[in-house]
DNA sequence: ACAGACGGGACTGCCCGTTCCT
DNA sequence: AGGAACGGGCAGTCCCGTCTGT
């Protein structure tokens, strides 16, 4: 029996997030944390000198998962509007559909509030990603398979709508359900710009969806 | 000396509200709140229920202000476009600039995903704010002075918006900062709909805008 | 059930000490000692801020439980020999043969090397003892049935014997073999003064204990 | 450099000692030892095996240094009576005066109700103790410059009375001011027996203290 | 032999929601 | 309405003993 995992700390991390994601965060104590990751919470004190550093872990655990997924998914296609479409998707199933991210990141945003460095965290990670929507969007504008104007501006929208229909979401079901999940992709990518008539053939473009990529 | 204040519920919601919104809901002690309204801890008791009870009253107040702001604000405006752009414009300073509000709803959204009977009193909040919108909206496009396809799925859209601004901005503070918030009303009117030519001359609508009515 | 039982206090006092008196301070938890007095330590910290107060409080009930009984035991009692007498009895038995008192008094002198306010409260009860003592045996000398010459330098060399025979006791449990009991008392008061001829024919000095006299 | 210190073990032990004079035996960490003698907690457990082991090799440390420097004052002098002094002002003064000493030993006296073998090797210490002052003393009876009875009880009650002087110091430091020091051994000589009057010439034993060979 | 890190257990002090009694 | 008391729970801390590597 090894005494020492080799990756403790980040078998802690995922353990809190995983609670976390569970429960609200103050809800969560560190010894169901540390149950959870079979060891005591003795031992939390080895890897992070308090919870609040456990939290900051949490989301760098749950960056790193999202990065790793997002790169996972888009690594073998070639297309870029494709590349951007699957980015699309798994943004909108990550945080839209899955729960406890949604929790995770809500319970995020209070503490951002109220704590410097979380908010710092979480800033970083938000400026990564939308670097990465950019260099996607421009990719698609450079193929000609989108009219954008000014990708910053038009990613930083497409980013808050995400967020937004992610609220409203645990309100409002129907914004989010499964059937919608196809429009919701469709309506962000009108956001980011207006699709060319000649690619509107393309089967996800049928005429019947004109009303979405009106917005 | 009257023991009893009249308003002694309503005192509670107040003080309820106002230090939920200058901390976190859980970092808010009962005796905090009733020190606040000026009796003690065993006294709310005498009102609410609970912590749990309070939280909601502290909704309800919530709800009631900015309902009486918009209602106070609109009052006395009958051209139908202006009431709709103040009413965005109290929206983006409720939701997005005053601080307060946005810790606490963001809070509530948290607690929205535990307990159904905060998400039932928030949804409720919703459907009438939602109401209210398409309402106005309407009123506009019945005037002419608005483009409107689907009204309530336009609103929902643009509310998502707003919501999704209001989280991203506390990290990415430029997106809401002071001399963008004229630049976020017309973003948001432009989700609603498109603006005739006839009526772009008016001041705000000027040609150096039209960038940001792309969307 | 009545919530507050009228002296809580007290019965953590005297949970507390026979805890202590049990095992070692050290190693009695306030959750221990608050199950012994049938609450939870939460509410220990409604009486008591802390566990230094909370031994202090048990250092008062064991001052008051050694002063109650002595004074219960000699209230009936006029003769004046007889009122020290039962008095050195009861300080031997309490001081000497009484385990738990023992380890709780030691564990209280190391204790009040350390820490100022322990080491008063005990000097203000050594004081009342040892004036209690001087009382008694002035009250003897006046009677004409010991000879003292400086009562408080006796008592004082009195006090000594007992706390020492009390440590030794532990190594040496012959010291304080339970029929020794009456030749430490002896001994004692030998210390104390000299018994005259006159009064040596009492039973309780039968010629066969001079040897003891003769300290 | 050599790894191996050749008296790791001892010089633990004294580092031990000397912690736990200075603090609370609880209050003091292996690691605060380990850091005393220079090294780290894990060598510890290559000489002791707990710190319970820890303990008793302090207690010897003690001892030896008691009995070395008891032997070491008296290795030059002849006199039984002034041996026997010398000794009883040693006694006075490491027992009593030394605030280090009294501390551990209280300490130790207070483990010794708790653990069979501190409890063991203290009475060994204290067997090694008497038997030096039974020698002592008849020595001194044999040259016919003390007059005693019965050694062995004299010295019992004797010990007992440094042990109860020690610990009544603590609360009434007058008992063993530092100008008292004279006054308190030739107390405790008294109690080991009379002085016949042959002596009492001595500078140390002018008329002006019968009053203390009283006792 | 020594060093450092780790794991585990325990405990204090504290907070807070809730209830009861006045 | 006030306020004391109660009970549950938890974070942070401490420290012992073990394990691994040097």
């Amino acid at each position: 029996m090894p005494r020492t995992a080799p990756y403790m700390p980040r078998k802690l991390a995922q353990a809190a997030f995983e609670q976390f994601a569970g429960n609200s965060i103050d809800n969560v104590s560190l010894d169901q944390i540390a149950a959870h990751a079979g060891v005591t919470k003795g031992s939390i004190y080895c890897h992070y000198k308090s919870k609040h550093d456990l939290i900051l872990a949490a989301c760098s655990y749950y960056y790193r998962c999202y990065l790793a997924k997002v790169h996972g998914e888009i690594a073998a296609i070639t297309d870029p509007l494709e590349r951007l479409m699957r980015v699309l998707e798994l943004s909108v199933h990550t945080c839209v559909l899955d729960r406890g991210s949604r929790a995770f990141t809500t319970e995020i945003f209070a503490l951002s509030l109220l704590h410097d460095d979380i908010r710092a965290s979480w800033a970083q990670f938000y400026d990564s990603v939308r670097e990465m929507y950019v260099g996607l969007t421009a990719a698609v504008k450079s193929s000609g398979q989108l009219e954008v104007e000014d990708p910053c501006h038009a990613v930083d929208m497409m980013l808050a709508a995400i967020e937004g229909i992610k609220l409203r979401a645990t309100f409002e079901p129907h914004i989010a359900a499964n059937d919608e999940q196809r429009h919701l992709v469709r309506g962000l990518l009108a956001i980011l710009g207006r699709v060319p008539p000649s690619t509107s053939q393309d089967k996800n473009f049928a005429p019947d969806d004109e009303r979405i990529t009106r917005n």
